[in-house]
DNA sequence: CTCAAAATGAGTTGCGTACCTCAAAACGCC
DNA sequence: GGCGTTTTGAGGTACGCAACTCATTTTGAG
């Protein structure tokens, strides 16, 4: 009736017997330090392995002593999602100074490699970790290898740079977020025929040009009736997307759909709400987005827009710390757990 | 340029000197022992709170000395979403290990009453923290509340006990699951009118019922096009849901949509499928349901099925290890880091 | 076989807290 | 003022591990 799912806690001194050996020489080979033959190492290794042998994570922390050192890196401009991953952080300070968890952030601008790279290499040597919301470029990819070697651990938040040696990548898949837009702006077309705008920052940013990507896949393959407009860049400006938008709207009377791939909500909205348009009598346009925070919150209530693409920012920052600490005491990282997911929100579910 | 989200590391001596009284009393004071003035407990917290202190986790673990006991009591029958819960807390296991807590299954009849209160009561004493799939009957809020009294920690899973005095509450939403589900059915059959069908295991149930009403809500404000027929009671079971739903959809050649509020969803996707309907030619009925199982992703693949709403179970599980074992400590809770969402997903998002 | 180098054993200290004991001091009551 | 009671101080031990020292044993090269 009762399964339990745990094993009997052993020690080191236990595994110690049980290898045949001294606890000195257990401690050596579990901290990789030199002066123990291969054959030893192995019994010890085994004997572990034979007990599934877990130390015990708070005496681990107590008696390492020093607090362990993070770094955010973030980009410096006034990013609502990035607030709001400091947000979060700044929510767990208590939890944080619990597990003597000094977690410091770095503003800088990531969108310039020499300077993003600048700030990383700044970082070497004095943190345990370090979270990057990285641009992928090669002088950026050699400073985070920089930092691997001098034994930092990194993880990549929000942004990837799949060919660094980053520990870790804290964030969603960008290619599914596109194709997800996608389905949901055929599906909530309903049926209709006509164009469909994209408005993003710039082609230029994986994650926008990833999130492009899959949204032409599903809507080449699944929506026949639909024909994509050529992408709006607005280069996440509010002014300049409403703009663009608003000549492409006046141009085209079909366009039934619009995803915005990035941020200037705003200025999309302000175009869709152009009375001029509903004037016209024209059928309301189906509007997704993402993430979601006070404005597309409301935009959501009001109708005006019909779905947010997310990923949870309360869980990334989460995420980030979680994996640094796992990597830093050398513990696995519960990877479902901390896989971000891509949510889909409509007005009822809006968290 | 870097800002520190943490504080310093007091110790509890920073304290006592703080406060002027002794190691001791600042103990006392910590764990609500008597034979401390009133004046110096004031004095004490104080102190605490005057720097923010924080006890030391590892080290108040490591103290204490004593294992942790949790219990799961969950279901016994065959249900793929419970079986998913014990899945995850297996993969947990170095995890729970690692801060010396054990974990047992407890396999019951959560539909009877007296059978789980009985299961309930036969805990009290033994185990640090309960988590319950609880029904929400007088009987077992009696049983919950004893448990409580006793010291024990309770959180209830995925259905809760809002009248009990249980400590929190591990699961979504339901109305808000129903009406998401609403919104999904009807903004998915784009526009054509018709009828909606919805099969659920018994209106008896607690989550059922609240996801009905949402549904309901839902539908008589937004869609007034569609008409929702009576509910079927398959009582979760395939063979009953399929032969029910195959009579309704012989009765209604205008069926465009299917809410299925529960398990079962072998045998309601069976009917659909039926070789009749499809021969006569008829539109494609709209299939939102719930949670994602082998079953359910692959007729979300399929196209069989158009969207499932979701609990995460994966998080569920470790969210309830986590409130337990944050109340035990006497720790805060991360509530934005406990809550579970109501996630949408469709093919492309796909976990 | 010899001897230096490598491997190992034995032991210590300290991390910050929980939990306990015993003695001393302060207090309130008559 | 004396008494018993309550409150407080002082101190110790233990938790499991990291990190270190130093002595001892084993090993392999010459």
């Amino acid at each position: 009736m009762a399964d339990t799912l745990t094993t009997a806690a052993l020690t080191l001194k236990d595994i110690a017997r049980e290898a045949g050996v001294s606890l000195a020489t257990v401690d050596r080979v579990l901290h990789n330090r030199p002066g123990v033959r291969p054959d030893t190492v192995r019994r010890v290794r085994e004997a572990i392995e034979r007990n599934s042998f877990q130390p015990h994570v708070a005496a681990a922390e107590l008696a390492r002593g020093r607090a362990r050192r993070f770094a955010f890196v973030m980009p410096s401009g006034p990013n609502p999602f990035m607030q709001q991953i400091e947000a979060y952080l700044g929510e767990m300070s208590g939890w944080l100074s619990a597990r003597r968890l000094n977690v410091e952030m770095v503003a800088t601008d990531v969108f310039d490699a020499s300077v993003l790279a600048a700030s990383l290499e700044a970082l070497s040597g004095d943190y345990d970790g370090v979270a990057v919301v990285a641009l992928d470029h090669p002088t950026v990819r050699a400073a985070i290898n920089d930092l691997v070697d001098a034994g930092t651990r990194v993880v990549t938040l929000v942004s990837d740079v799949p060919s660094s040696r980053r520990h870790h990548y804290v964030g969603i898949d960008n290619i599914a977020a596109g194709r997800t837009a996608g389905a949901l702006v055929g599906r909530l077309v309903g049926g209709r025929s006509g164009k469909v705008a994209v408005v993003a920052g710039s082609q230029g940013l994986r994650d926008h040009a990833e999130r492009i990507f899959g949204f032409n896949q599903v809507m080449a393959s699944e929506f026949p009736d639909l024909s994509v407009l050529p992408v709006l860049e607005g280069r996440d400006e509010d002014e300049r997307s409403e703009q663009l938008l608003a000549r492409l709207l006046g141009r085209h009377a079909d366009i039934v759909g619009l995803y915005n791939v990035g941020a200037g909500t705003q200025g999309v909205a302000q175009a869709l709400n152009n009375k001029a348009l509903s004037e016209a009598g024209r059928d309301k346009v189906v509007f997704v987005g993402h993430d979601v925070t006070a404005l597309t919150r409301r935009l959501l209530l009001q109708g005006v827009m019909d779905a947010a693409i997310s990923q949870n920012p309360g869980h990334e920052a989460r995420a980030a710390v979680r994996v640094l600490l796992a990597l830093a005491r050398g513990e696995p990282i519960l990877r479902e757990q901390e896989k971000i997911r891509i949510d889909i929100v409509m007005r009822d579910n809006l968290p």
